[in-house]
DNA sequence: AACCGGATAGGACGCTTGTCCTAACGACAG
DNA sequence: CTGTCGTTAGGACAAGCGTCCTATCCGGTT
């Protein structure tokens, strides 16, 4: 009864192939020569490629979820909590300089592709986007929480593509402190994002 | 004498369908249908889809330098110049919610597939870069210019990206509204700026 | 009218791809 | 030992790819 040990194997290598090099980029013959099967045993356990990349993406959602369920948990300040978010930018410092970031360059990959799965892919981002707007709404944003979320996800995404682009160091630091920086400001009532708000609304 | 044109012709539908579709999804026989020519014609102008490639990226980088100049030109003002840049988010909405910025999706393409003209792709950003360096210090930002070039780089990728994704128009309009918020905050000497740079000298 | 050389069309080539088939392996029940 | 069934290996298959060759076209010169 090995099979799910080995399917789990190939969804576990593709997940990595598929960050590395990308999904198109990625063929059968890469995925079985990582995990140490032959090509042809694929058939058994995925019928095409797409359900290798579905069952790609459903790990990284799991994985995900277990990731927010931790921050969540270890600790009770939403402030906290998102610096937790803030922090894997210096975490995966090295996979990012070199790959990019896995949610944002698949998102986007997927988008050129107008795959099936671009839907699927976007979930990851939701993911983050709905776990951030909680904590800032717990931070008393209740009204602007989503544009927060949204920002400091595009804010995210961006560092990650231009940190890969330049594969500078220094510069992830240097943006990590001013997010921190942003954060800090963004305790309390911000009177900028206010007044943006109820212009927009007026 | 037909060949410049053809080659123009062929340089043209190339920029454009590796901007829709990326480069690596982009065939031959797609840029042959795009232009209306043989598929074998291809080998009298270019001898791999590298050097169609190669040439794109010139192309690209002739066009930028051409926008920059213009801008540069068109206001004597390093802030309204500034603000022409982050406009480009609003004139080619439609096309980045669609496809992406076309240079920071070619960067992470060319990075995933390790490919020998990344760096030549990394060149236009770095053309966008030194121009808004440039700027930054005619605004009195001589000794962060880098770093705020950088994060006005960083900021419209993010934007770029999370736009393609969710497909979201108001987002845009929103993070050009902060972003051009932020860069009245850099008018003048910025304090905090001015902290973290002698903090990080120290 | 004959010629020449730049430009083009069409297709051959070798290779890789995703997909799919089939024979064989090996643990286990009878 | 024998049969069964989940699992695996190896390779066949058509399609599409980038590359490359060659016959043909056509405008301009003599």
């Amino acid at each position: 009864m090995q099979a799910n040990s080995t399917r789990e194997s190939i969804v576990s290598s593709a997940d990595d192939l598929f960050y590395r090099q990308g999904f198109e980029q990625t063929t059968f013959a890469d995925i079985a020569g990582a995990v140490g099967i032959s090509r042809g045993n694929f058939y058994y356990h995925f019928k095409t490629k797409d359900e290798i990349l579905e069952a790609v993406i459903k790990r990284r959602l799991a994985n995900t979820r277990n990731m927010l369920e931790q921050w969540r948990a270890n600790s009770s300040e939403p402030e906290e909590r998102i610096r937790s978010f803030i922090r894997i930018l210096i975490g995966n410092r090295g996979k990012i300089m070199r790959h990019g970031c896995p949610v944002g360059t698949l998102c986007a990959e997927l988008a050129k592709l107008e795959h099936l799965q671009r839907d699927a892919a976007n979930e990851v981002m939701t993911l983050f986007r709905t776990w951030l707007r909680k904590q800032f709404a717990a931070m008393g944003h209740e009204s602007d929480a989503d544009v927060l979320a949204m920002h400091l996800l595009a804010r995210s995404q961006g560092i990650a593509l231009v940190a890969n682009a330049y594969q500078d160091e220094n510069f992830v630091d240097v943006e990590v402190g001013q997010l921190l920086d942003w954060l800090d400001t963004c305790t309390g009532v911000s009177p900028r994002l206010r007044a943006e708000q109820s212009q927009k609304e007026g």
